[in-house]
DNA sequence: GGCGTTCTAGAATATTCGTAG
DNA sequence: GCTACGAATATTCTAGAACGC
C-alpha cells in the first residue's frame, strides 16, 4: 500500500483540521466529518495575503493555489468527501480571537459545510492511505482491480 | 566496491553541502535530506563571477559547467533524489553574512528546494557509493541483479 | 474550427507578446518566434506582486498561477513550441525603462530563450486555433485522425 | 562506455468550467 | 438551487533522449 504523500490534497486537509493555526476547519463533534467555515476559510487559506502567512505556519500545512472555495470542494469530491447537512448536534462551538491574522473582533460566524469520509477519521490517522483521487481512470483501475498509482512520497516522508 | 570519484556529481554535492564556503546547500534538521536555496545558488555556484570563485575555493569543490538550475536539478534526479515539500520543521536557520561573496545586507531568503535520498545522509558517508546514475542501461542492470560499472578515480585522485 | 479560448494559454501567450505592457516576451526580427527574457519574465510575469500588477493591466491579460519559470516552458513545449539557439540576428534590441514596474535602471539583459512554433506568428493571428496541447491522449487522436476537444470559450468571451 | 548538459515528454495531482441529475 | 461529476487545461516532479566530451 503507498503511504500517504505530505504534498496532496489528503495530508494538507489532514493537517489543517488538526491545527490550532486553522479556525476554518475543525473536527465535527464526534470526530468523524468536518467543518467548514466558508467566510473565514476564504479570508484564513485563500486570500492571497492571509492565506500564505497560515500556510507557512508551524505545523507546515501548505496552501493552494487556487482562490476559488468551489475547488476546493471539487477537490473534497474527488477524494470521495459527501456533503451532510449541517445540524445543531454536529456543530461545536467556534473560538473566534484565537485564531492568527484575525482580530478579536472578526465572528467566526458564517456559512459551515459539514463534509464526510469514511477514511478521514480524527482517530485513524491510518486510514487517510486509502483515499484514492476518484478520477475516471482511477475508477476504471480500482474497478478492475488493479493498483492505483500514486505519485509515491520519498521513503523519508513516510 | 568501487570507489568514490570525487569529480563525479554526488562527490561534489558532499563537498558542497559539508563546506562553510556554501550558504545555499545544507543540510535539514535531520541531516537525511538537502535544503537548497535557488537564489542563493544561483549566485554562489552557478554565476561566472562568484561561481568560480566559490568553486576553486580552498576545499576545492569543483563547480558544474551549467549555468541553469534545471540541470542541477536533473543531476540530483539521476542520482535518485527525489523531492520533499518544505515544511517548517525541515528548515534550519539561514546565517546571512558569512558567506564568501555576499554581502551582509544579502538575504538568504528566496525559494528552498528540499530533497531526499537514502544514500546521503550526514553521519553516512559510507553509502555514497551506492548512489548510481539511473540511465536506462543501469536500471536495467540493477533490475537484473547486476553490477554497475561507475568511472574509477583516475590516479591522481586517488 | 474550435474558437479561440482567450483563458487559455496560446491566447494568454499572444497577448503577453503583443503587450507593450510585457518587456520579457517579445517577437524576434522575423516575427516567427518569441524571445524571453528569463530574469524579466519572473519579476514582470511570475513574481506575487509586480505579477499581478502586470496581469490585471490594460490589456486584460491573465497571469499564471505558478512561480515557476520551468512550468512556463512546460506550456510551451505542450503546445508543440520547439527552442532555437539564440543567434545576432534573431534578437531584437530591448527596450528598458518603459515597462510599468520596473525602474529605468533595471537593465533587461539576462538569460534570452528564443522558441517557435508554425502556428504562432506575428502576421497570422488566424493560424493560432491550431495550437492544440500536446497530450497523450490527443496525440493518440491526432495519430488516429480524430477530432481533438477544446474546451470552448464561454458564452460571456465569445 | 560513462558522465554532464540540454531540451522535451510522461504521468500524476490541482484547478477550472460546464452540466446532468 | 445546488450537489456531484466528467473532461479539459494548468502545474509539478521525474524521466527519456540526444549530444559532446
Amino acid at each position: 500500500p503507498p503511504a500517504l504523500n505530505p504534498s496532496n490534497f489528503p495530508a494538507k486537509l489532514w493537517r489543517m483540521v488538526n491545527s490550532p493555526q486553522f479556525c476554518s476547519v475543525r473536527w465535527d463533534a464526534r470526530g468523524e466529518g468536518i467543518l467548514i467555515d466558508q467566510v473565514l476559510f476564504e479570508r484564513e487559506v485563500l486570500s492571497a495575503r492571509l492565506g500564505q502567512a497560515a500556510g507557512l505556519s508551524s505545523d507546515g500545512a501548505n496552501v493552494f493555489k487556487t482562490k476559488n472555495f468551489t475547488s476546493f470542494i471539487r477537490q473534497l469530491n474527488l477524494y470521495g468527501f459527501r456533503k451532510l447537512v449541517v445540524t445543531a448536534g454536529s456543530v461545536v462551538g467556534t473560538r473566534p480571537g484565537q485564531c492568527p491574522g484575525l482580530g478579536d473582533g472578526d465572528s467566526c460566524t458564517g456559512t459551515v459545510h459539514h463534509f464526510h469520509s469514511p477514511n478521514f477519521c480524527r482517530d485513524r490517522p491510518d486510514l487517510l492511505v486509502n483515499l484514492k483521487r476518484l478520477t475516471s481512470t482511477n475508477k476504471a483501475k480500482l474497478a478492475a482491480g488493479l493498483e492505483v498509482n500514486s505519485r509515491p512520497p520519498s521513503r523519508f516522508q513516510r
